[in-house]
DNA sequence: TATATTATTCCATTTATTGGAATAATTAAT
DNA sequence: ATTAATTATTCCAATAAATGGAATAATATA
């Protein structure tokens, strides 16, 4: 008794609204036809179908179990494919949300290595830093910073980024180096409002999160420019870890805080499931996750 | 050739590692899983075992197919289970959260009428303003307020509320109506920070929307307080329609810049789709949708 | 009231599936 | 190196299941 198949008997059936035009779509003779509802109600041990000879009308329980099984049938299909292309050459269109800079400095080149190995590929990349809806705005795969909300989305950890309050030395020997959080109200602040609008910064405290109010002394809309202000012996800036990375590994930059540093933000690759995931986004995926993964700026 | 069968004997072979052991935990013979193996890679097109006589090992693509096919299989068992038990009684426990004060307004009381009707069924009610991830923290029900974001979690629209300005008649009759949202600047606000700490309050303008910045006199941190401080003539504050609709309704409390509201905030109830779905929580989503969608409040 | 269509049941026929025996391949033990 | 044991696979006769035509009862339309 093939369950796939009483299914895909049961949808028909229901959407044609009757067993003998059920058969003719199906190409199957209505003695089968009857047999399969009946064996699947027995199954199921409920009544799926109300039918007098002359009217078939799904019940309660057969309205709820046409959109199961609905779904069930496409996400086999969806695998079957999945699985059956996965040999097969990537081709086709992809649509690819990240945030503005960590897109451009680690999706960006993925993405092209990517197009250059698959030239059968196309790719949309929409570089925004707020959170779209990847199922309305038909979007097959997302990078986000920080903790998902409820997204039953897949969802694939890929590395993590600190948030870090830094300094170049020669500011640090003028003007000491803060030890804790409150010491900040004595320093030249610079906030990036690419990062964060509200002027608090939060720390990790003995006594569980603080949020330290500041007052930057200078306000830049782009995270560049706050390094470059750092850079410049100006004052303590908070960034992002990868967007200093440079700085901070030839020592142009220094981290102070960092015991009171917050947890670090993961970094994931949502993407829809199952019935969504086409040999192509899982191609794609496999590879940005690895990429990422491999970066050492990223851990 | 039943494809859930397949599924599930290719489920046990990779797991076991061999034929003949799972053949031995399925309770069929050694020939019957070597053709289903084989039917399945045939109509797959894709080799998902590499076996030598001696060992068993998944491709690449077995290694994905495995992981698909156990959801899938996990998907149908639920459906069945969903459709079986859909005339039963529900019962067992639900785990639900809402925002606070949406959640004592208009889920506890669809929470205690659902309790009564089915005595079986117990229910966690968690009142947060705070997104929670509802795989992370097991809970089967939430309450949503706004654009959703990634969620492919089941969603149901059930209502929308809208941010609305309001004041006492006899505030308005003092200081006169604001006509347009700068003109916000001459009047006295009252701030929920229950609703948003940050001091702007979003319009829509032919141009757009606008984020206009407002300097509260009086910050209140509960709604009700704000409610209090504007029937008390004291100013003009923002708050969630359902929070002010009965002063609304009997005068109390005037809506002002109403051309210039944003767009409604959508109510959807959101819950864990497919296999998580058992029958009491269909029953109780079902329950609490036509009772909010039934809220003249709401709508 | 008559006719046509429908869902269902029965049953002989066809089709597909089944498992034991045989086979070839491979590892572990002697 | 040789033997014994286990494994995946193939063949084939036996069994089980699914199939559709004919018949039947029920229902709606003409």
């Amino acid at each position: 008794m093939d369950r796939f198949h009483l299914m895909s008997v049961y949808i028909a059936v229901a959407e044609e609204r009757g067993f003998a035009s059920a058969a003719r779509r199906l190409g199957m003779s209505p003695p089968a036809v009857t047999r399969a509802i009946a064996a699947l109600e027995q199954r199921l041990g409920v009544r799926l179908l109300n039918r007098t000879t002359r009217h078939v009308r799904t019940t309660e329980a057969g309205h709820r179990y046409l959109e199961d099984a609905r779904r069930v049938l496409d996400e086999v299909d969806a695998v079957d494919q999945a699985v059956s292309g996965i040999n097969a050459e990537p081709r086709g269109h992809l649509a690819i949300t990240a945030p503005v800079m960590f897109g451009r400095m680690f999706v960006m080149p993925g993405i092209v290595e990517y197009l250059e190995r698959y030239p059968a590929t196309e790719i949309s990349a929409l570089l925004l830093d707020r959170d779209v809806n990847l199922l309305a705005e038909g979007i097959d795969v997302g990078v986000r910073i920080g903790e998902l909300a409820d997204s039953s989305m897949r969802a694939l950890k890929v590395g993590s980024v600190r948030q870090v309050v830094c300094a170049s030395p020669g500011y640090l020997r003028r003007h000491g180096k803060p030890e804790r959080p409150r010491d900040l109200s004595a320093h030249t602040l610079i906030n990036s409002s690419a990062v964060s609008d509200v002027p608090n910064w939060i720390f990790n405290t003995a006594q569980g999160m603080r949020n330290q109010r500041i007052q930057p002394r200078l306000v830049v809309t782009s995270n560049a420019a706050a390094v470059e202000a750092a850079l410049a012996d100006f004052g303590l800036t908070r960034l992002l870890s990868y967007q200093v990375a440079p700085q901070l590994a030839d020592g142009k930059l220094q981290i102070v805080l960092e015991e009171f540093e917050p947890e670090p933000r993961p970094i994931h690759i949502v993407h829809r499931e199952g019935r969504f995931a086409s040999p192509t986004v899982r191609s794609f995926i496999d590879f940005i996750a690895a990429r990422l993964r491999a970066d050492s700026l990223l851990n």
